[in-house]
DNA sequence: CTAGGGTTAG
């Protein structure tokens, strides 16, 4: 001992300052843990000389409990805590319930869940107070089915749980599937008397809104005698979760009402249901609220009104609150990222989604989804590429969620293939999985298809839903297949599927193409619904078709009264008067919409070149490489014309949708960026572009014909569903 | 030693 250079240095030690802090003499072995665990650096010399010598140096006066307390508390590594309880061990004092269960609290605190376990399975008899150290633990950390499993095997042994057990043991009922061990776990409240336990009975009321049971829940909280601002909070939020914003926000109301102070979790439930219905005034007030009670710097409170403001639309504000929070959580993130993605800002909502990875921030699949669902908006098809592939290599490529917004974010991006091959890799597949894959099918005109996977689909005994309807009549629209149509619509009823106003529409469209005008008219009139904008302008639209001016007139009519100010249908009306060379009335729409102060849309096309959106509107001479790109435009007119192509002028010249034709080039927005395609691409790449607009009938049968001149494959994504021009003919069978 | 909250939604 002599010899020790602890001995030296023992009086210059920070170690004996720490020492004053105890009440009572240490031994050599009690310093040496706290040396491990205040000054681990320098402890293991010292541990290993002590490890030598017995214990008959303690002290028996020593207080052990709050020496160990202390040292357990301040903890802050597993290490500590198994140095500890290999001290206690030796001590022969490891079966004080009191330390172990503080232990086992300090273990859960620092995440070490299992070690925790495992100092709970060396006790020999637990008492009440160990069990519920270890049901916290689990229940904190979301292991549910391990809390439930410790409380029935403490109820085995005749441990009887306490106030304190049973709110734990009610969170885990409630994050986990099913709710009868909840409700039998509510039946041993009611008999072991805590009906007035007001912890209890909060857990009751969460637990019941979280399994749906929002009118059970609302018995208990009704019976509760003494309501705390928490019992008012897992009701309001129990009314959130459960699709009932309104009757949250009466909640919240009453609980204004009757006094209570709402603390900043009871304002995230608030906001939370403000934001589902997207009621942007009230948010405010309630963030104006936050400010007013001093709780703007509580980081979970500013989270959610960031989400508040993007889900709104307020993407500006949502980023500002987004960038000054000092450490944003995948929450954060994730309301950002889907926030910009449900707005139409996709390229933000992408950009943020490679920020986190090039950061490498922990992505869940809430993450996965909005990016795939901004993939989808964006339309490009390397970058649906590039996501499937990092799908592919993350943990997500089981998430059915996940894998049906591939396939949505494939078939809009023009691969309806690619889609295919997502939807036959996953294994699992649940009906908005099938349904996907039908509208699909459905965006590319590929009826056959759509038609073929729902035999499938009824074999692998799925039963259809209104959307898989949705697709399958949009399938048989943009197919011609007008009988095929029509039973599948009759069909919905074998399935209890209300049709609702798509449905309609989508049989108007397909009756009304295929020139039964007046079948289509009666079909409206025979609707037990009131028809809508969507019903009315599918018929408009096949008037137009066919020329069937008084109907088409009708249907417009009926459009204005309903949305006097939406373009399009003055822009359709018109179409239809041209179509049948009525120029004067097409010159009266033109002064209606003046009137109005309407004016059409402008078109534009969007192509993809090396993985860069390049914008084109008519007439656009604004690119770089303009001069080329007009020499491409006229080349290829001479060729059109030499093919023998001769451009309709009938319609498509007083096509107020259209942009017009300046003399005899053609400089439709879609066919610069098909030119621009042409020449910054190697010979035989598919051109994949983009319209806002439908494709006029000019370009249609132009670009029918410039696929085969120019030996390419052509996909043209435009307002309503994707064509694929190959070999001069296109995919819709010119039925769009 | 207790309880309540937020991101998504094909």
């Amino acid at each position: 001992m002599a010899s020790s250079p602890f001995l030296l240095s023992k009086i210059s030690h920070p170690f004996y300052s720490l020492c004053s802090l105890y009440p009572t003499k240490i031994t050599l072995l009690d310093f040496a843990t706290v040396l491990s665990i205040k000054f681990p650096a320098t402890s293991f010399k010292f541990l290993k000389h002590f490890s030598s010598n017995d214990n008959s140096l303690i002290f028996h006066t020593f207080n052990f409990d709050s020496f160990y307390s202390n040292l357990i508390d301040n903890s802050t590594q597993k290490t500590n805590l198994t140095q500890i309880h290999a001290k206690l061990l030796l001590l022969g004092i490891h079966q004080n319930g009191f330390l172990i269960t503080k232990l086992i609290n300090s273990a859960v605190k620092l995440g070490e869940i299992s070690y925790a376990r495992k100092v709970f399975d060396e006790f020999p008899e637990p008492d009440v107070y160990l069990w519920n150290a270890i049901i916290r633990g689990y229940s904190k950390y979301n292991m549910f089915a391990n809390a439930i499993e410790m409380y029935s095997t403490m109820q085995v042994l005749w441990v009887s749980p306490d106030g304190y057990t049973l709110p734990h043991v009610l969170k885990a009922c409630g994050g986990l599937p099913g709710f009868e061990m909840g409700r039998r776990v509510h039946g041993q409240i009611f008999r072991l008397g805590f009906e007035k336990d007001v912890f209890v009975q909060n857990g009751v009321v969460a637990f019941y809104a979280k399994c749906g049971k929002i009118a059970s829940a609302k018995v208990v909280f009704d019976g509760l005698k003494f309501r705390n601002v928490v019992s008012w909070t897992s009701m309001i939020s129990g009314y959130s979760q459960n699709g009932l914003p309104i009757e949250a926000l009466s909640v919240f109301d009453e609980m204004r009402e009757t006094g209570v102070m709402p603390d900043w979790v009871a304002l995230v439930s608030v906001i939370r249901a403000h934001t589902d219905v997207e009621d942007l005034e009230h948010g405010k007030s309630i963030h104006g609220f936050v400010i007013k009670t001093g709780l703007e710097l509580e980081p979970d409170l500013l989270i959610a009104l960031t989400a508040m403001y993007a889900k709104c639309g307020q993407v500006m504000v949502a980023r500002s609150f987004f960038d000054q929070m000092k450490v944003p959580n995948l929450i954060l993130w994730n309301a950002m990222i889907s926030g910009y993605a449900k707005n139409g800002y996709a390229e933000e909502a992408v950009e943020l989604f490679r920020e986190m990875i090039s950061n490498n921030i922990r992505t869940d699949s809430i993450t996965v989804r909005s990016a795939v669902i901004a993939c989808a908006q964006v339309g490009s098809i390397e970058l649906a590429r590039w996501m499937d592939n990092y799908i592919g290599k993350s943990e997500h490529t089981d998430d059915i969620f996940v894998n049906s917004a591939l396939i949505d974010m494939f078939a809009k991006c023009g691969n309806v293939d690619m889609a295919r091959m997502v939807f036959d890799r996953t294994l699992d597949k649940d009906v908005v999985m099938w349904s996907a894959m039908i509208v699909g099918y459905g965006l590319h005109g590929r009826g056959r298809e759509a038609l073929d996977l729902y035999q499938l689909m009824k074999q692998a005994g799925v039963c259809p839903n209104d959307v898989t309807f949705l697709g399958l009549l949009t399938a048989c629209n943009h197919s011609g297949r007008v009988e095929d149509g029509w039973q599948l619509f009759h069909s919905m009823k074998d399935y209890g599927i209300e049709p609702c106003h798509q449905h309609y529409a989508c049989v108007v469209d397909l009756l009304g193409r295929a020139g039964y005008l007046d079948q289509a008219y009666d079909f409206i009139m025979n609707m037990p619904i009131e028809p809508g904008v969507s019903v009315w302008g599918a018929l408009l639209s096949a008037c137009k078709i066919h020329r069937h001016v008084t109907l088409g007139e009708y249907a417009a009519e009926r459009l204005f009264s309903l949305e006097s100010y939406n373009t399009g249908h003055y822009v359709q009306l018109s179409n239809l008067y041209a179509s049948s060379r009525m120029w004067d009335r097409v010159a009266k729409i033109r002064v209606l919409m003046r009137e109005k102060g309407l004016s059409k849309d402008l078109g534009y096309s969007l192509i993809e070149i090396n993985g860069k959106l390049q914008a084109f509107c008519v007439g656009d001479k604004s690119h770089p490489r303009s001069k080329e790109i007009y020499e491409e435009l006229e080349s290829l007119e001479r060729r059109l014309k030499q093919a023998g192509f001769i451009p309709h002028t009938d319609s498509s010249l007083h096509d107020l949708n259209y942009e017009e034709i300046e003399e005899t080039l053609c400089n439709h927005s879609e066919r610069l960026a098909i030119a621009f395609g042409l020449i910054s691409t190697a010979p035989g790449t598919t051109l994949r572009i983009t319209k806002n607009l439908r494709a006029c009938i000019n370009c249609h049968s132009a670009t029918k014909l410039i696929s085969k001149l120019v030996n390419r494959e052509i996909v043209v994504r435009d307002a309503n569903r994707f064509h694929h021009f190959k070999d001069g003919v296109c995919s819709c069978g010119d039925y769009w």
